[in-house]
RNA sequence: GCACCCGUAGCUCAGCUGGAUAGAGCGCUGCCCUCCGAAGGCAGAGGCCAUAGGUUCGAAUCCUAUCGGGUGCGCCA
């Protein structure tokens, strides 16, 4: 239930009945009317545009609709009131028992008050993360895993039907540095002295790896040249990473349904297949780019390449798929991954980049569309860097790693909640300062907190009543009698918990799971509002002696709130606490 | 040079497919515990929404230009 639309659908009707009665001409278009709430309370519950929508295409004026509107909606029994305001807005005052319908409608539903159905079942694929297979996650990794992994689950919400997918990169160079790097570590393990030269990486993570390589092929590669032991030592080391990598992902909360290797692509004739199809659209050609304006590299020469011809679907500047030496370049792949994805079905794609993979999108955008003919949209969200911080002061060591900090040592420290939360008390395109100390910190200025401690104070008074032996199920709360719900403060709480669903229809059409966040943030800030209303005001507070029936009537809106606060954040994948310590 | 993202209160940031007098936290000022958890709440001060044009009934939001910050820019993924 969507009080929001179901207002709206009555805007509609009436509008049709107008139409009926020839105050409007036909054929009107009504999309564009919209039923929101009024940036000033003051003003109203609802207000609706569709005077001033109209006021052109039915040749009228904004006033003169907004009247005859007006009208119409005051023979609902939900709209007290419906006032013609500003240069045709028409304010919607509602009947106090719309809003104790919408409590009873949250305990009724529980979380699933909120879920819609806008995404239609509609199949949509959500990549993220991504990293390489050559070490443990870090921080950068673990925001694009708590978005990724939030959207992934508000879409879920919002009624699509969701994969959440991890495209593993282990077919490139870099991963035969990371075989290298393992070796190296293989004969220390062995006894020998090793300096980690030609980029290979230092971490002593791989430590452990290399030894437990020594314990599986004892001396067989030793001092063996790199064709005898780059292919198993390669696969074996993905393979230990990957399982540190889930490991990682675990103790974040993160499951993905399926791992994509890119691996997979090479020598099976997929990424022919996927460059075919491109060729057979006449996208594929050899040619020479154009030098980058402005700051030219210093080797830059001609050079005759195949390329993709992707300024057909939106992009700057066409793309080499193939090397000089014949091999595929690092494009190849991604598009014959895309690829698969369209093949398998998806309606929908989402891909989960870091920032500094800006450069990417139009390229990546340009595959999809030549690939599935226009039909399936990407939507590509970058994730900004997050800044970390300690005491105020920025903050870069690693007591595990030694060079960077890794998504362990954040959740280790703040634990997986924190952790998740602040991830996403930013947009995702916007720069992110995660400090370690202020994200632990009891106070309002710390969101997580602040939301938890709302959710808490709540399940602290259902406990006072299971002291007090009054009942206090879903099912007798949702029976109360809610008439006496009449103070603002009350009605705060509840016309937030009727924005509910809106909020996740927006959130989901934008693919903005920070606005959950912000949401709950603004939820809590209304209860606490009424929580110390009742210090003042014995008559506000949930618990009234001698009156269990007047106390469940109360507890029935704290009560529906902590539903909606648990929805929202298992949507972001926190766990709502029950008291706090 | 080009592309993408960003520019909103002293600071950190929200702001819905374009809606009314642009919001929150921090900081500052003054208040509220005999009371369900004060780890909270109430009130006040604080704005040319980077700048200049344009689109329209209406622009922080869309378009163009300029300024400022970030990221990226042919065989690294």
């Amino acid at each position: 239930m969507n009080l929001f639309a179901d207002i709206r659908a009555l805007v509609l009707d009436s509008l049709a009945a107008m139409q009926g009665e020839g105050q409007l001409p036909e054929g009107l278009d009504f999309a564009n009317v919209t039923v929101e709430p009024p940036r000033d309370p003051g003003h109203g519950d609802m207000a609706t545009n569709a005077a001033m929508v109209l006021a052109k295409p039915a040749k009228s004026k904004p006033r003169d609709i907004a009247e005859a509107l007006a009208a119409k909606l005051a023979d609902d029994p939900r709209i007290t009131s419906a006032e013609v305001a500003g240069p045709g807005f028409l304010n919607l005052r509602l009947d106090g028992s719309a809003w104790a319908g919408v409590v009873k409608t949250v305990l009724a539903d529980g979380v699933a008050y909120g879920r819609s159905d806008m995404g239609q079942g509609l199949k949509v694929n959500v990549e993220y993360v991504s990293a390489n297979p050559t070490g443990p996650l870090h921080v950068g990794h673990t925001r694009g895993a708590v978005f990724g992994d939030a959207l992934a689950s508000l879409l879920d919400y919002a009624g699509y039907d969701v994969t959440r997918e991890y495209y593993i990169n282990d077919g490139g160079a870099q991963v035969d540095v990371l075989a290298r790097s393992v070796y190296l570590r293989y004969l220390e393990a062995h006894g020998q002295e090793v300096t980690f030269e030609g980029g290979t990486y230092p971490g002593d993570y791989l430590i452990e790896v290399g030894e437990a390589l020594k314990a599986k092929v004892g001396d067989a590669y030793v001092d063996q040249p790199e064709e005898v032991w780059l292919t198993e030592v390669r696969e074996y080391a993905t393979d230990a990473m990957m399982a540190l990598i889930r490991e990682d992902l675990k103790v974040l909360g993160v499951e993905m349904d399926h791992f994509f290797s890119e691996k997979s692509l090479y020598g099976t004739g997929r990424i022919e297949s996927a460059i075919d199809d491109l060729r057979s659209k006449g996208l594929i050609y050899r040619g020479t780019l154009e030098p980058p304006k402005g700051k030219v590299p210093e080797d830059w020469e001609p050079r005759e390449q195949t390329l993709f011809k992707s300024t057909e679907h939106g992009d700057d500047v066409d793309r080499p798929i193939m090397k000089s030496d014949g091999s595929w370049t690092y494009f190849a792949p991604d598009i014959a991954y895309h690829y698969d994805k369209i093949s398998r079905g998806y309606d929908l794609l989402i891909d989960v980049f870091g920032a500094d993979h800006g450069g990417y999108v139009k390229r990546m955008k340009a595959a999809v569309s030549a690939l599935s003919d226009t039909r399936v949209p990407v939507d590509i969200k970058l994730c900004q860097l997050v800044k970390l911080f300690k005491d105020g002061e920025p903050f870069k060591m690693s007591k595990r790693a030694g060079t960077f900090i890794t998504l362990r040592d954040v959740v280790d420290e703040v634990g997986p909640d924190v952790t998740r939360f602040v991830m996403l008390t930013r947009k995702n395109d916007a720069p992110l300062d995660f400090d370690f100390d202020k994200v632990l910190e009891q106070s309002r200025e710390n969101p997580v907190f602040y939301v938890q401690y709302a959710h808490a104070r709540v399940c602290s008074v259902l406990r006072k009543a299971t002291e007090a032996g009054i009942a206090h199920d879903d099912a007798t709360l949702g029976d109360a009698d809610l008439s006496g719900m009449t103070d603002d403060a009350e009605l705060s709480v509840a016309k937030k918990l009727a924005e509910w669903p809106r909020l996740v229809e927006i959130a989901a059409r934008t693919n903005e799971p920070h606005r959950v966040a912000f949401y709950l943030y603004e939820l809590a800030s209304d209860l606490h509002s009424l929580w110390n209303k009742g210090n003042e005001n014995p008559g506000l507070r949930f618990l009234q002696e001698d009156d269990p029936a007047l106390s469940q009537s109360k507890m029935a809106l704290a009560r529906a709130t902590n539903v909606v606060i648990s929805a929202g954040l298992a949507i972001l994948g926190v766990t709502p606490a029950e008291e706090m310590r």
